[in-house]
DNA sequence: ATCAGGTTAGGTCAATTGTCCTAGAGCGTC
DNA sequence: GACGCTCTAGGACAATTGACCTAACCTGAT
């Protein structure tokens, strides 16, 4: 499988490079010297730069969504499964401080360059939006469901950027903490609501 | 006046264009070319592109400044101060959409790359966040006005990275009416508290 | 008029960029 | 063995990068 595999490592690691670097920072020599081969070579699996950066959301696209099935399937109430996406502020502490998180970062950069790819890497974010948005719905909260992924979304971004920018760890667990609590209020208000109506 | 026209004209140029299109992507011609003048002429004003981050960091840092003495100067009540710095989303919502939040989206470039003036462009924040605890204090907030100032600059942070990523203008202007209505929860909760303690 | 200082233009420099080509190595099939 | 295929290496290519130099220019003081 010598094809594959180069194909898959080039991918694998000018991801690490896009997220740890940016991806106008990192050049086709920083990709090709990580994997561990010559520039030429490179040019037989990928074209154009923009070739790659498209490999990459697609890789991680798909890598986000075999992340949330792993989730839902894990999570046995939708508290659980909302919880397991916060904890991802908690499980990638370090590289979130170090270099943001990995889908907002690329999408603030993309825009800047006005790229075409912008969107698609927008289309990241949509997933945990759309799989936060069917959570909340799960709880009930029909209307504002949306409404509510989004804002944990919201939140979860302006965490990355603010921790990354005073490299504050305590903030990451001081604003996680605060998100719990903020989700199991809008549960407890959902279940009082529930009952109010239905008795 | 033609030494500080021109050098001033680099410093204003090299900051929109930082801003538009990120530090890295920025190159010493795009400069010369908007403000109109030769690369050559460039280098006599300064002599390394860390040296306009520099002073581009540095005006950033006086405008801000002005900006909160005008705040403070204009705003009645900290509850008005606060507001003004709210609606910095609603007066720049198509910049922001378009380029993002022009403090949060530099400390998250210069962080990738590891830049040495990562450090004091987060100075930028931290004016704002020490500004608003300020506000938050006077509102007799003690133990919790810096908490509740990073936790408005946090939320601020998202929504520019999300409005971003999304291109919704609509959710900018909605994220705005529920920040407006937490602060209004708070200041409630606030005087509540006040009253009790009083009586 | 002369001179000194700050200012500007144009051009050089090595290094790096993304792109692209060619020659050949490895390997399975006929 | 001969062929075809994928994969690889090494380099060439023009363009651009940040950095730097030198020769003029302007302006005001002498």
């Amino acid at each position: 499988m010598p094809t594959v595999s180069t194909r898959e490592k080039i991918i694998e690691k000018a991801d690490t490079l896009f997220y740890e670097g940016g991806f106008e920072a990192t050049s086709f020599a920083d990709i090709a010297a990580a994997v561990g081969i010559s520039r030429g070579n490179f040019y037989h699996h990928f074209k154009a730069k923009d070739e790659i950066l498209d490999a990459v959301i697609a890789r991680r696209m798909d890598r986000t969504r075999m992340m949330l099935d792993t989730w839902q399937a894990e999570g046995a109430q939708p508290r659980d499964r909302i919880l397991s996406f916060i904890h991802l502020l908690i499980t990638n502490r370090t590289r979130i401080m170090a270099f943001g998180c990995p889908v907002g970062t690329l999408c603030s950069e993309l825009a800047k360059l006005e790229h075409g790819a912008q969107h698609r890497a927008a289309q990241i974010m949509g997933l945990f939006r759309d799989w936060l948005t069917g959570q909340f719905r799960a709880l009930g909260m029909d209307q504002q469901a949306e409404a509510r992924a989004m804002h944990l979304l919201t939140w979860s971004q302006g965490v990355a950027v603010m921790s990354s920018a005073f490299r504050d760890e305590t903030f990451i667990e001081r604003e996680v903490a605060a998100i719990t609590q903020w989700l199991d209020d809008i549960i407890d208000d959902q279940t009082r609501h529930e009952g109010r109506i239905c008795s």
